[in-house]
DNA sequence: GCCAACGTTGGC
DNA sequence: GCCAACGTTGGC
């Protein structure tokens, strides 16, 4: 391939020839000017010529090699990683100073399997570290041309530390700074980090790092996005008809979308990604077509589903709230053969939850973080210096969207197992009981027929917060009976409250009759006879009223 | 800000 | 080397 050698500083861009699919073009590595380079639909917008793309690989094999180990979730242990014969490796003792060490001196089972930083192979190559062999590093004058020289030029006043852009490190450029920085444990510390500040995405990134559920480091580029317990994550097989399936090659497709098959997609990654920002709406086309295929099944909690051109709205009756998502996306996925008890519990949970904060006072902010702080076991543990950089600013939700409490068992949560516990040792009011076995809900009952409320429900929901149905009729949540109690029932106390507060009222006379009963009926009155809603209807002659 | 497209990674 | 699918980019 001729190489055109243009002076520098020149543009990036590559420069149309003539024909829209050959280009003249510089290498993003070694910035060498380029002719005929074809990109056909090719959205690159750093090319690296063959040279420089075979030096990667060749330098990305033999990271891999002596990374063996850096993701000991993957690849088993740190004590298999490394080229062996560094000064790091040969240390055989860990030092007891490192973060490593000192966090598994207070708890021996501490990432059992991380090596003591000290230990870690020095051939690895990390944020602070160039190659030493690459174009960049063994250049040993400044261009005088690149952007960065031009600045020093111009501003001699001013100190600008940042390298001579063809004297950085080229594997750097190309390598570590998404995938080996995550692990540097002095990145604090180098030149290249206002570079890093520079990208967004990095940055992004960083935050994400993560540990699974094992408190193991996960790849530092490549996420895990499987919990490994949810029903899709334990989905073997693909569906062969969402829109992801239908571009894998072997159902046909050009393998342009190269995603994995929705209904395989991890719902608790799903939701921890999205869930923060579903309050005002959500466009993640995997929960969206799994809440609107779901809750159209999810009858017991009479959810209805109205789509709109580009709106969904998930319509709950019991609370008449609704979620309002937009802009939809995605292609229909058939739910037809899966068990959809899980998706009917998460609609209905993310539904209620939606309630909540509608219900809640303004004065009063609570956000579904508030009562699942023992998420703290579970929120991300960074490795050596990223442990004392957690954002606190980015709320990670794993508890209340942890979707063993609710899988398919139909088993109360943790939390309602204890309320239900306290509740049974403390006396309700006359024929008030609290049933056993309906999970995902927590229920009391008011047993007597001669109760004013008789067939009357108390609904207490995973979080504590709770709805009451009457005769099968839920009242509405701009009932006072909500105004009067607080959002979620903590306590004993704020049960016997509502119980009274219940007992309190009668039964509107319309629930009685249908034909007469208004759509907005309150259900609930303080004295006697129709609400105010039905009372509006008109009664026929000759019914007694 | 969203998402189609696709470069790239990591498991096998 | 193949393949599934993750992460990023750039157009909109």
């Amino acid at each position: 391939m001729p190489r055109l050698s243009l002076p520098m500083p020149a543009l990036e861009e590559s420069e149309q020839n003539g024909t829209a699919e050959k280009s003249v073009v510089r290498c993003h590595g070694c910035k060498v000017w380029f002719a005929g380079v074809e990109f056909g639909k090719s959205k690159i917008n750093k090319w690296h010529c063959a040279d420089c793309r075979a030096s990667r690989r060749a330098f990305n094999k033999e990271q891999k090699v002596y990374k063996v180990g850096l993701l000991p979730a993957l690849h088993g242990s740190w004590q298999n990683a490394g080229c062996g014969t560094c000064d790091a490796c040969k240390v055989t003792e860990n030092c007891g100073h490192c973060t490593i060490c000192l966090l598994r001196s207070h708890d021996p089972e501490f990432g059992s399997s991380w090596k003591c930083v000290r230990r870690r192979c020095l051939r690895v190559l990390r944020k602070s570290d160039d190659c030493g062999m690459c174009q960049g590093c063994c250049r040993e004058d400044d261009c005088e041309g690149c952007s960065v020289c031009l600045d020093k030029m111009h501003n001699p006043d001013i100190d600008i530390k940042e390298k001579c852009l063809l004297r950085r490190c080229m594997n750097k450029l190309f390598y570590s700074f998404q995938k080996l920085v995550h692990c540097s444990p002095d990145y604090k510390n180098n030149d290249t980090k206002k570079l890093l500040i520079k990208k967004p995405t990095f940055i992004k990134q960083k935050k994400k790092k993560k540990t699974d559920r094992k408190g193991q480091l996960l790849s530092s580029r490549r996420q895990n996005r499987k919990c490994g317990e949810c029903e899709s994550c334990l989905q073997k097989d693909d569906c062969g008809k969402c829109d992801f399936c239908q571009d894998k090659p072997k159902f046909g497709g050009r393998n342009l979308k190269r995603q994995k098959c929705r209904w395989r997609q991890c719902l608790r990654f799903a939701m921890e990604k999205n869930i923060p920002a579903f309050h005002r709406s959500s466009n993640n086309p995997v929960i969206i077509e799994r809440m609107k295929q779901e809750a159209v099944a999810a009858e017991y909690e009479k959810v209805e589903v109205q789509q709109n051109q580009d709106t969904l709205l998930i319509v709950s009756p019991l609370r008449e709230t609704f979620i309002k998502v937009e802009q939809i996306n995605g292609q229909h996925c058939s739910s037809d053969e899966r068990n959809s008890s899980h998706m009917k519990n998460e609609t209905s949970r993310l539904i209620k939850e939606e309630t909540a904060e509608r219900d809640v006072p303004h004065t009063e902010e609570i956000t579904p973080l508030d009562l699942n702080r023992s998420i703290k076991t579970e929120e991300f543990i960074t490795e050596t210096d990223d442990i004392e950089e957690a954002d606190d600013s980015t709320p990670v939700i794993m508890e209340i969207f942890s979707l063993s409490s609710y899988h398919t068992t139909g088993d109360l949560d943790k939390v309602l197992q204890e309320f239900m516990g306290e509740l049974n040792e403390m006396p309700l009011p006359a024929h008030w009981e609290v049933l056993a076995h309906t999970g995902p809900n927590l229920q009391l009952v008011q047993r007597s027929r001669l109760s004013t409320m008789a067939d009357t429900v108390i609904y207490i929901q995973p979080g504590l917060l709770f709805h009451v149905i009457v005769k099968g009729h839920p009242v509405p949540s701009s009932h006072e009976l909500y105004n009067n109690h607080p959002t979620r029932l903590t306590t004993v106390d704020d049960v016997v409250e509502l119980i009274c507060d219940l007992e309190a009222h009668q039964q509107c006379v319309g629930l009685l009759k249908p034909r007469h009963r208004s759509s907005e009926c309150r259900v609930l009155v303080t004295c006697g006879g129709k609400c105010e809603e039905c009372c509006k209807m008109p009664w026929l002659a000759g019914s007694n009223q």
